[in-house]
DNA sequence: CTTGACAATATCGTATACGATTTGCAACGA
DNA sequence: TCGTTGCAAATCGTATACGATATTGTCAAG
């Protein structure tokens, strides 16, 4: 973060993998990633160093990263973490929405419902979430939630795309934003951590077909 | 973890700052760090690096590391999310929550009610707390419990040590226990997130008196 | 005595260099 | 043909070296 040499490298690698360009198990050799950015390896090793940290990244002593591969049971394992994260950020954030924030969710709902690109539904939904849990102020929450979407991100990318449709998670946005705007926690609560559940069950029968 | 050279500066450094022997704001030195451990200072910025990641070590552009302060409102923050991961882990544990699983519990409470040093109250106190999640079989939940304990770590041991004492966490610590045991998740997690909650508003008393 | 400018020192960040390990390939023998 | 062995190239991990930045101490002017 402080490090001048070694941030655009992070931020690069880093969006390359979230984007699906670099695919998991894909190598990152320090020397080519020093040249290409007119570096040395020893802040490009700090990059990498970082995502590892992140979970982005696997190191091998002597063979270097690669992009991690998360197994079956880590995807399902990390869809039970989202449901503890996000419910408890709903949870602190409904008393503190205000009527822009409805407004501004409402907006972006019905946007999201007009798009016809694929594409671009994983990156709304996102947006969607984040609204979401942004009225809690708890921002090291928020930080740990971003990060476990990093690290689901390259499969629910797929996955949105595939399994789900829009009509369904439209729906049970739909039925939570409306919750909130009730100031009804507990309804929005249950109804989020039903729609992440939803989503693990997906997963799971995406990953016996043998996605 | 794969590096040879870092790993023992990053296991040191780590152990230190969660036992309270390097306080917060106190400078980490890469030459001094680097000579103690007869290496470079290379492998002893990975491990800093690490470590920042990790949320218990600052770095500042041109002026190094320092064991990293947090704010009041963070520390409440951070048992937000405890309350978080800790309820939805041990609705997951329990249900694979076997025999033995129970009896070393007890043992352990047991044990832990006849510590008289304060010293270990806040190590019996955190083992407690895992043997109850690790039946939930979720490593990457476990682990981020972990990491949000490390964060707290040099703050609640200073708490547990001074404002609340032995009772009263003793008696909840039995009541989610007994909950456990009669199976009903629904009565264990309430009592652990009032368990967790009291906690804060401790913290929060103590704060204000100008901790 | 205080304050500001400047020099000396300490510390950091990273490029370069080099030994260590792994990987790819070719020559050889079964 | 196929598996082995050994060498060459690729890649890694880290020690050393050096320019850049921050910190501290000194001295002169006010």
């Amino acid at each position: 973060m402080t490090d001048a040499a070694a941030d655009p490298v992070y931020k690069d690698i880093r969006a390359a993998i979230l984007a699906g360009e670099l695919q998991p198990g894909a190598p990152l050799r320090q020397d080519e990633i020093a040249k290409k950015f007119g570096i040395s390896k020893i802040p490009v090793r700090e990059a990498l160093r970082r995502l590892e940290v992140e979970n982005l990244v696997t190191f091998e002593r002597n063979k270097g990263a690669t992009v991690r591969q998360y197994s079956e049971g880590e995807v399902l394992q990390l869809l039970d973490i989202r449901i503890a994260l996000e419910c408890r950020a709903l949870e602190l954030a409904i008393p503190n929405m205000i009527a822009s924030d409805f407004s501004d969710m409402r907006t972006h709902l019905t946007d999201y419902a007009q798009r016809t690109e694929v594409a671009q539904w994983s990156e709304m939904n996102r947006r969607f979430h984040h609204m979401l849990y942004e009225p809690s102020g708890n921002q090291p929450l928020l930080n740990m939630i971003n990060d476990v979407e990093a690290r689901l991100g390259q499969f629910l990318r797929v996955l949105v795309s595939t399994a789900s449709g829009l009509e369904r998670p439209m729906r049970e946005h739909n039925d939570i934003l409306m919750a909130c705007e009730a100031g009804d926690i507990k309804t929005a609560v249950a109804a989020l951590r039903q729609h992440i559940e939803t989503t693990q069950k997906e997963v799971a029968a995406f990953l016996r077909r043998g996605g």
